[in-house]
DNA sequence: ATAATGCGTAACCGTACAGTTACGCGACTC
DNA sequence: GAGTCGCGTAACTGTACGGTTACGCATTAT
């Protein structure tokens, strides 16, 4: 339980990540940082618009912006999506097993197989419930 | 870009992840499938928001539904949650990156300061655009 | 000073959706 | 068959939000 200096809001960050246009923006800055009417000018929004996600993206603190001139430049912060990959680390033994789970099975049918001269099944563990 | 049997929209995936009740709901459901109503009960609200809440996971392919006498039992799939991590893959590098990111800078300062006698900054790098 | 650029914000639609209550329907119980 | 349980859906409300246009405010250019 690793506390960083910040503790970024995995509410946030979801909801930010929830908008396809939001998530584009993201893959853009990913080649580097870009002032927001670059940005806008990347997509068939208006720049309100594209505005608006950013400010979004500000407050899940996904963008970092800075002034330089008369422009506002965004750049990427992948440190809240660090969060997400926590909460999918949950998910990902289960995942794992599903992947496995054919083998297992049949492995499993093969080992019964093997043995199966005598010993009676309990019931079968009728799902995982 | 392997092809499995299905193909999992990541916006639907997304959508689906946005909300922190339904997030809650797939944690729940890690423990062991469910019924609605038991689904149900372990939130503060009414059961047919939690049963629109689960109509939008089944859409999103995270859960799966089969009746079972009277109830209808939801077992999490976690199948789609591999395109977010996919997703998420493109990142990875990139908060690494990041994790060295002070270091980096403090030795690339350190180098400059050493070789700085008599080289005029040009007009200093203006950021990572 | 004046004009033009770059951006954010306000005001305003339309739609999605979280939540509620009322209702309906299939599945067990007696 | 009558009652009840489990659960989805319809109908409705409030709110968030994506998009647009109009506007305002700095910053640079002339």
């Amino acid at each position: 339980m690793r506390n960083r200096s910040v503790t970024y809001s995995s509410e946030a960050t979801f909801q930010a990540l929830a908008d396809p246009t939001r998530r584009a923006v993201l893959d853009l800055l990913r080649r580097g940082s870009q002032p927001a009417g670059e940005i806008a000018g990347a997509f068939p929004v208006s720049r309100p618009a594209i505005s608006k996600h950013l400010r979004l993206l500000r407050r899940a603190h996904l963008v970092r912006e800075h002034r330089e001139g008369r422009n506002r430049v965004y750049q990427l912060n992948p440190e809240p999506l660090r969060a997400v990959d926590s909460w999918l680390d949950q998910y990902r033994n289960f995942w794992k097993m599903n992947l496995n789970s054919l083998k297992t099975f049949v492995e499993a049918e093969h080992a019964k197989e093997i043995s199966q001269h005598h010993i009676a099944k309990p019931k079968t563990s009728k799902g995982d419930h």
